[in-house]
DNA sequence: GTCTATAGAATGATAGAC
DNA sequence: GTCTATCATTCTATAGAC
């Protein structure tokens, strides 16, 4: 029940062989074999959380037999953190559009821009990793205190500064980044009750675009900042 | 492995008997073991999710047999199914907070208060709830297309009426509400996460103080309103 | 590498004594 | 009402044939 012997795999950025072909050791058919596994876990996980999703439903979803999952991924626990792992670099993703923008109202609205598209793309993978860390991250907990924590305290530092130079207002940065995250993964993690408010209707391309607008709108001039006109 | 048969409650308020004692049917003593065994499930619920949570480890962190809590509640879809609709309560708690001022910044501020008081005194209901929908709401598919929905509709029209008025910024209120929503309960489901940037250490009082200041500085201003000055 | 058959362990629920 | 002993089921994981 309590998923113990975790420590497993320590590493930050993972998943290399999978997400391109740079291992020469395993074939094409094998990456696509454990991607198929890859999606259809992540589904599972998403929907029914790490307990209640079963190797042989993950399995029956990607189209082979459980022996043949088990083959690829020893325990069901290397496939969970496989795909929670697989998360953490598309969210890292994101964090490089927060650099790229030299004033804060262009950093921070791209930063959610991104984060935003981050929940549209990718729901299922936001839900396995709030799952994660709302069941007290026992697989990654090493990544929150090393890459997470590093990467909040820079940015932290970033936006104190740009509160210094008097360019936006004066907040505590981290209730700032908490509420982007929060209010960015809400479309993704509560898909279903904003469809179910929605009248039952998934969001269209429209609807993403001014969620992401007013998103944006309340947070940037919530801390003093202007937004770009009708971007 | 799916949780079907879920329909045995077509309940929106419920509980009665368990939160005050109008139930003469039911002795005091069977309404406190009822009672452990709710919060035991609850914190149980809260870490594990439902089907990583068994009804053994909840039998003993309530501190009784295992048969002695299919006694009180004969499946464990049943005491879950409790579990989330004390949530509910909870959560139309603050929902009044929100009528009893008629102004917007008043209105807002004390909703905001409100809910950041129960992320602190309920993160582990917060975090079932969570769990509920992130999973696609399987228990209370019902609640959200009623009560929630309309909730959340009188509420867009209050709202809107504000923004008819020029009294805040032209948005859409669904997302002001979802805003709300996402970051006040971020602190009650993500505390692990937001414990572990805050150096491993709990919120104290202060923290608490000064979250829930910069959550509504920022959400008030980010709709044009002006914030109270030190409250 | 693939897959059937099955071992081995855990879980929800209950029978039945007290 | 309480609790021990146990059943029936389900799940992860593997052995071993192909």
């Amino acid at each position: 029940m309590k998923r113990q012997n975790v420590q497993f795999l320590n590493v930050k950025r993972v998943r290399k062989s999978v997400a391109d072909g740079s291992n020469f050791k395993q074939s094409a058919t094998r990456n696509k074999k454990k991607e198929a596994i890859l999606v259809a876990a992540e589904k599972m996980f998403a929907d029914y959380g790490f307990r209640g999703a079963t190797t042989q439903v993950i399995a029956d979803l990607a189209g082979i037999p459980k022996a043949n999952l088990h083959y690829y991924f020893p325990t069901k626990e290397a496939l969970y953190s496989q795909v929670v792992q697989n998360i953490f670099d598309i969210w890292l993703e994101a964090a490089d559009s927060f650099d790229q923008n030299q004033d804060p109202a262009s950093a921070l609205a791209s930063y959610i821009d991104k984060k935003m598209e981050i929940s549209r793309a990718h729901p299922n993978g936001s839900k396995v990793w709030a799952n994660e860390v709302m069941h007290g991250a026992p697989i990654i907990q090493d990544y929150l205190e090393t890459t997470l924590k590093e990467w909040t305290i820079s940015r932290e530092a970033v936006i104190q500064s740009w509160i210094d130079e008097g360019l936006m207002d004066q907040i505590d940065p981290k209730h700032l980044l908490y509420m982007i995250w929060a209010t960015t993964q809400h479309y993704a993690d509560f898909v279903h009750q904003v469809e179910t408010l929605n009248d039952g209707q998934a969001f269209d391309d429209d609807a993403w675009e001014a969620a992401t607008r007013d998103v944006k709108k309340i947070i940037l001039r919530g801390v003093g900042l202007s937004v770009g006109d009708d971007k």
